[in-house]
DNA sequence: CAGCCATATCTTTTT
DNA sequence: GATATGGCTG
């Protein structure tokens, strides 16, 4: 009997391939890091393999941490020696190392979007770019792909002969960079691409890393970019010892730069590769993969698969309809409370998964009424809250003050009465000085315009100099309690006294016993070790199982987890597939979407809940949305659906629970839970209550205007639209509702949108 | 220079 | 609805 026994047959076989490519298309739920540590345990305790020589990316700390433990459970010794960690820490790791000949120190500091956006808001300063036009959030995007792709601004500069926008662009990129390089800093992009250009430049140091790692795994390698792709097989060239896992249909990082082709070309890029495929899935019911099965069919551009399962039936898939989100919020969190009073589930066994941050608003208030322990996933991380930050530019100026981001976010907090004026003063005496700004505002009395500011200046330069002299007699938490202190941080906290500020302090509070951590569990902590660990954690990495909390988190962040019951809300047409897809009318996007929903889907193990409000707010406008197309991809005979109950009375439930409830029509046959005869009939409903309908926007269901308005322009007019601009109307079709209007734009050619949602302008 | 109020724009997803 | 920006006042 050996560990190697518990696996299936395609499973042990990707575990006995040790040698040459390796392509292992995982489905979900098909145990994939139960092959990956049993496979490094083979290597390690079969083949002989050092563990030394062992590299493991994953996509996430948690991901990492867990793959570790796993494995540490099962190698008599030698894990701690294997690498494991996710593309960026590797990355900053070998970076810290060499970057020195790129021409950086050796010590940077990392750019979170934050900073990012300061930077390229500067940049646009500079280059006097009309923010109007080119949006910085659309610039950094710009850049950001380019960054994905490996390309440098000059060679984007080359590309963008005749179009004047990605000129601009290019400018901008080239100018960001000069500020990343004069602050020593890299943003997350840099990292993968730095690292690469590292490896090109300095063929020595590959072949050292190639030696080192020669048995490489990559997870989640549906999801890697260009760039991290590049990474990988400089690394893997030697050696050839490369093994990926992923799934084409949880690719869901196309916006990230990921690049679906380097999972689907695999094959081709290693002609000798083996290519296994896990199918059986051992998390979900019967009726839960199928119900992914028939969303993601749906989809053209993939590999053909279908995933199946030994598991049990189950229950059917519950669809719950809700007249808004705050009864769909309280209409689930009544339902999870239910289940853990009768002792069906724990919290932590629930989870809520959404399309959009914004949607946990609702749920979270209904939580915090009922009294339910709950934790939210994403959205602002921790390490984005104002104070935190506040408290890390600190650290990072006493640091590394080559920082400009840093140190022009701190100098007038708390307030020094340092205001914009002075700083551009002091910024242009840089500038004309070639200085970084710290070290103009040391020559502070140098400049003439400043006048009095010029000792607040001083003042606060000379604290940083104190800090930054303790640093080597005291600990890192004392570091911070002086910061706190001498600044009076958190004095003018307590001052206020509000809810928010009392928020503001624990988190502080928690951020110095991070750093107490931190210290305890290196052997030589460094202040820029511990600002460097920060910086590359992502929320996700703090979900532990060990909180008996319901959790509540995007769809994205749900990637790689799974739970007993599952919560999908908000599956709405505009919101889940996302307004944008619908309006682009881009399959692409749109097969991404849904392979989104395959995602969600098969988080569940047990039980899988659906649900959509028929109206809800979205931008401080009420919308009301058609059901998620994706709903009607699902085998109705896996389905169960409810009836919106209206509150009769005061203090009534809102609905009924699931077992009580009436099917949707409006007849009073009651539905016998997973028999009876499919009375649910798709065409039946959709004529009784307008249950498939197309999305009818643009109705305000607050007064009830749901009249569709005349419209203003007809077949031949030419029309403008905000996002793709100028075009010619070619149709109309009257969809009861709404009017669909087919359009033909100069620049975006014909796409078809709905009136209410395109808001077109007659011109 | 800081604080207040008006307004404009926004989000889809994140290491 | 929430946040970022701009203009105004003290």
């Amino acid at each position: 009997m050996s560990i190697y026994d518990a696996l299936n047959p395609n499973q042990l076989e990707a575990v006995l391939h040790t040698e040459g490519p390796l392509l292992i298309l995982a489905g979900a739920g098909s145990g994939k890091t139960r092959v990956l540590t049993h496979r490094i345990a083979y290597m390690i305790e079969e083949k002989g393999i050092n563990p030394w020589n062992i590299l493991a990316i994953t996509f996430t700390n948690k991901a990492a941490a867990e793959m570790r433990e796993r494995v540490d459970k099962i190698v008599g010794f030698g894990s701690e020696h294997i690498w494991v960690s996710t593309f960026h820490s590797s990355c900053v790791r070998i970076l810290r190392r060499h970057i020195d000949k790129l021409g950086y120190d050796n010590n940077f500091t990392i750019y979170d979007g934050d900073d990012q956006k300061s930077v390229i808001k500067d940049v646009c300063k500079r280059l006097n770019i009309d923010t109007k036009i080119y949006k910085e959030r659309s610039i950094l995007s710009a850049i950001s792909s380019a960054k994905d792709e490996l390309t440098g601004p000059d060679e984007l500069m080359l590309q963008s002969t005749g179009d004047y926008a990605k000129k601009r662009i290019a400018e901008a990129y080239k100018e960001y960079q000069n500020i990343l390089r004069s602050n020593n800093a890299l943003d997350f992009d840099d990292l993968i691409v730095k690292t690469v250009e590292l490896f090109l430049h300095n063929p020595d140091i590959l072949e050292y890393y190639q030696d080192r790692f020669r048995y490489i795994m990559v997870d989640e390698y549906q999801d890697t970019n260009t760039a991290q792709f590049k990474f990988v097989s400089l690394l893997a060239s030697k050696y050839r010892n490369l093994c990926v896992v992923g799934d084409d249909d949880q690719s869901i990082y196309k916006f990230r730069g990921a690049n679906i082709y380097n999972i689907l070309n695999f094959e081709h890029e290693y002609p000798d590769a083996k290519v296994i495929k896990l199918e059986e899935n051992y998390r979900s019911t019967k009726t839960i993969l199928n119900a992914a099965n028939g969303v993601i069919h749906q989809n053209r551009g993939r590999k053909d698969k279908t995933l199946w399962t030994a598991n049990d039936q189950g229950d059917k898939i519950r669809f719950l309809q809700f007249n808004s989100e705050y009864e769909e919020a309280m209409g689930i969190v009544e339902d999870i409370a239910e289940k853990v009073k009768n002792k069906e589930a724990a919290h932590s066994d629930c989870a809520i998964l959404y399309r959009t941050n914004a949607q946990s608003r609702v749920f979270e208030e209904k939580f915090v009424i009922k009294g339910i322990p709950y934790k939210i996933v994403g959205g602002q991380n921790f390490y984005q809250r104002k104070e935190i930050k506040d408290l890390l530019c600190y650290l990072k100026t006493i640091d590394n003050a080559q920082d400009d981001i840093a140190v022009k976010r701190i100098i007038n907090v708390p307030k020094r009465g340092i205001g914009l004026t002075s700083m551009n003063k002091v910024d242009a005496y840089a500038l004309s000085h070639e200085l970084n700004f710290y070290d103009a505002l040391k020559s502070a009395k140098d400049i003439p315009t400043l006048g009095k500011t010029a000792d607040k200046i001083s003042g606060f330069v000379n604290l940083i100099q104190v800090l930054r002299s303790k640093l080597e007699f005291i600990s890192l938490p004392q570091l911070m309690q002086e910061i706190l202190e001498e600044t009076g941080y958190v004095k003018e906290l307590e001052a206020d006294g509000s809810e928010e500020a009392l928020g503001r302090i624990e988190n502080i509070d928690e951020l110095v016993n991070k750093a107490i951590a931190y210290e305890d569990e290196n052997e030589n902590p460094t202040l820029s070790g511990f600002l460097e660990e920060v910086a590359l954690v992502a929320d996700i990495d703090s979900l532990d199982n060990a909180n008996d909390k319901v959790v509540l988190m995007t769809l994205h962040s749900a990637k790689g987890l799974e739970f007993p019951y599952v919560y999908m809300g908000g599956m709405e047409d505009g919101l889940f597939p996302s307004y944008m897809t619908i309006i682009d009318d881009d399959a692409q996007e749109l097969e991404e979407e849904r392979r989104l929903c395959y995602v969600g889907i098969t988080r569940a193990m047990k039980q899988l809940t659906l649900s959509c409000a028929k109206s809800r707010m979205i931008r401080g406008m009420t919308q009301s949305n058609a059901i998620s197309r994706f709903i009607e991809e699902i085998p109705e005979e896996l389905m169960e659906m409810n009836q919106v109950i209206e509150r009769k009375k005061r203090g009534e439930k809102m609905i009924d629970t699931i077992k009580t409830r009436k099917p949707y029509e409006t007849s009073s046959e009651t539905l016998k839970s997973n028999s009876g005869p499919s009375s649910l009939n798709r065409r039946t409903v959709h004529k009784n209550s307008d249950f498939f309908n197309k999305p009818y926007s643009g109705v305000d269901a607050v007064t009830g205007n749901n009249q569709k308005t005349a419209l203003e322009y007809g077949v031949g007019d030419t029309v403008r639209h905000i996002k793709f601009g100028i075009g010619e109307v070619i149709n109309i079709i009257d969809g009861g509702k709404d009017y669909e209007v087919t359009v033909n734009f100069e620049k975006f050619g014909v796409k078809k949108m709905f009136a209410g949602f395109a808001k077109l302008q007659l011109i």
